[in-house]
DNA sequence: TTGAAAGCGCTAACAA
DNA sequence: TTGTTAGCGCTTTCAA
């Protein structure tokens, strides 16, 4: 009895093993009242059909996919790959299929969130774009765990994990001060995202705090890409001959990275001896040796952690909670580009 | 009339639009005939209930999900990330659903085919690690295409998309003599990926018919990781203080830039006059000032172009192809790690 | 163009 | 522990 071509149901299994379709069914769940003997039947009648449980059928009547979407704006950014693999593994680990998607950043995520909601997801992680109110209620209703990853939509129940992006601006901003920095460029990223917003708002609001006028901080549009960071420098600096400040925030490492080309590649800067330099996310790339990026470091471990521990895949039925947001702080990275203070 | 709590089915459309159930099917299927005012009252009706079909169910009796799975070996090498972005979009573009997998380099992707092939997906594309013969039998027998990125199975039937990695090792072998290198070091990668096989062999190959000495070809292991490369690099020039070659060679960019961080950084050597260096990929990265890596590049959108079209996710009853294997060429991008042969 | 009815492959009561 | 039976939400004949 030959595999046929096509298809091999559980009821091809049973005619097989010479039992029921649901004692098939049961051989292949975890913890199904089944006797040994009849299970091992079972499974050696499988192997030899190479019979493979179809999960959507299942999926049907269990009301659950085991699979989990994860819409992602953009992996140019190194640090969304990062947390895209913490995700995956994870999630891997706990038997969860990963339906990635992506999203152009700022563009809202309705269509790829209705997309995903037909594949009755059992679980959406968020690290991008708008999400509308009528997405999350649509979500809601339908009992579907969301969760924003680095990101909060103002004024909605939708919980999310995050790190403390203000606070980590003010580190950065203490971090130059203490180092010496009086006049700043803020390389600025996405202006739709609150990431972004964040951060730049706790090194500026700080900067004012500590008595910097304003003047002091001049503000660059980087797009949170490299190529963003790149450019941006090169027409302040370079095209516009504006005066090369004390340091440089990039409000993302791999604008702070493209910033760094841009002044020692083309400009002859040294760094930091002439100008120096802060990050935010501390990605692998930062640690290398053409960089060696003072930064703030972001936990991902941490983090892609708790948006799992949000997104409560154990308890399927549980009332989705309201709004819970988790705000995980960062801390400084000393290397090379902002000498440490010796007061430690 | 409320959207209940939890899922509002093609039933409650039909209830709220007058219809049977299978015209608010037909409403959603493109070319069904209906009449337009039909179509316009279910529409109306499923806004107001917020209705989304299920894939899932439709899946059922369609026997297509939509959905393709995507395995990849190692997010670690920027190559791959720029492989999953561009069958991303090139998939979400087609209204396919991506199931993202991740195997562990050089293991057996057999566990996470058999998950995958649980969720009945349309169809396979497999950048990493080992495929046995029994998998591409299931696979077959269930008529499920399975394209192999990069890679290939010898003596196996699979159909896949590479670059001419043989080709391409042979490429920067003539870019190096012609540089004037004459003694050189490899640095290899995935000691079980064909790809990595094939680039050192053409570079030996090539290197030994142009009658250098195999003494002169210092082989490395670098694991195909930036670490790996740093570390291989370090171990033989540093520690075990072997006379640095004329040029290296990375198999890849990502292992390339990390034996550079590790000569310039850790040994002071300048590129290329002290020692040439190429590489292979042309990841963006190698394109930024700290590297201006000389490489062959692969062609990505080309090759994942030709994965979907060997996916062939049009024809699904189509017979499944024996074994089409298309070898894509790579070609050298200059820049400055090698100099540039006048002579062009 | 429409609706009724029969499944798709599985799980989950319910009896036995 | 088992088998029987009734769905899960949809698509798809088949008649009307």
């Amino acid at each position: 009895m030959k595999p046929l071509s096509g298809r091999v149901t559980s009821l091809d299994v049973a005619a097989l093993a010479g039992v029921s379709q649901s004692a098939v069914s049961r051989a292949f769940t975890e913890g199904s009242s089944i006797s040994e003997a009849k299970r091992k039947a079972i499974l050696d009648a499988a192997l030899k059909l190479n019979y493979v449980p179809n999960s959507i059928a299942s999926s049907l009547t269990t009301r659950r996919t085991n699979m989990v979407a994860v819409i992602l704006g953009n992996l140019d950014n190194p640090f969304y790959v990062q947390v895209l693999k913490a995700l995956i593994t994870r999630l891997q680990a706990r038997g969860v299929q990963i339906l990635t998607f992506t999203v152009k950043n700022g563009s809202n995520s309705d269509d790829a969130l209705m997309r995903v909601l037909r594949y009755q997801v059992d679980g959406i992680i968020l690290t991008s774009a708008q999400l509308s109110t009528r997405m999350t209620g649509i979500c809601h209703d339908r009992g579907i765990p969301i969760v924003l990853f680095n990101r909060y939509i103002p004024g909605s129940s939708a919980s999310g994990v995050r790190c403390d992006n203000a606070a980590g601006g003010r580190l950065m901003a203490e971090a130059l001060l203490g180092a010496g920095a009086r006049s700043f460029a803020l390389l600025k990223g996405d202006p739709n995202g609150t990431t972004s917003q964040d951060r730049q708002r706790g090194f500026t609001d700080c900067l004012l705090e500590r008595g910097i006028p304003p003047v002091d901080i001049l503000e660059l549009e980087g797009q949170s890409t490299y190529d963003g960071g790149h450019a941006a420098t090169l027409r302040a600096f370079l095209d516009e001959r504006r005066p090369i400040p004390d340091a440089i925030f990039g409000i993302n490492d791999i604008m702070a990275m493209g910033a760094m080309d841009a002044l020692r590649g083309e400009m002859g800067v040294k760094i930091p001896a002439d100008l120096m330099v802060g990050g935010f996310d501390n990605i692998d790339e930062a640690d290398r040796w053409p960089y060696r990026l003072t930064t703030v470091r972001q936990p991902v471990d941490e983090m892609t952690e708790e948006a799992l521990n949000l997104l409560d895949l154990d308890n399927p039925g549980a009332a989705i909670q309201p709004g819970i947001d988790i705000k995980v702080p960062g801390r400084i990275v000393w290397r090379s580009t902002i000498p440490r203070p010796v007061d430690l």
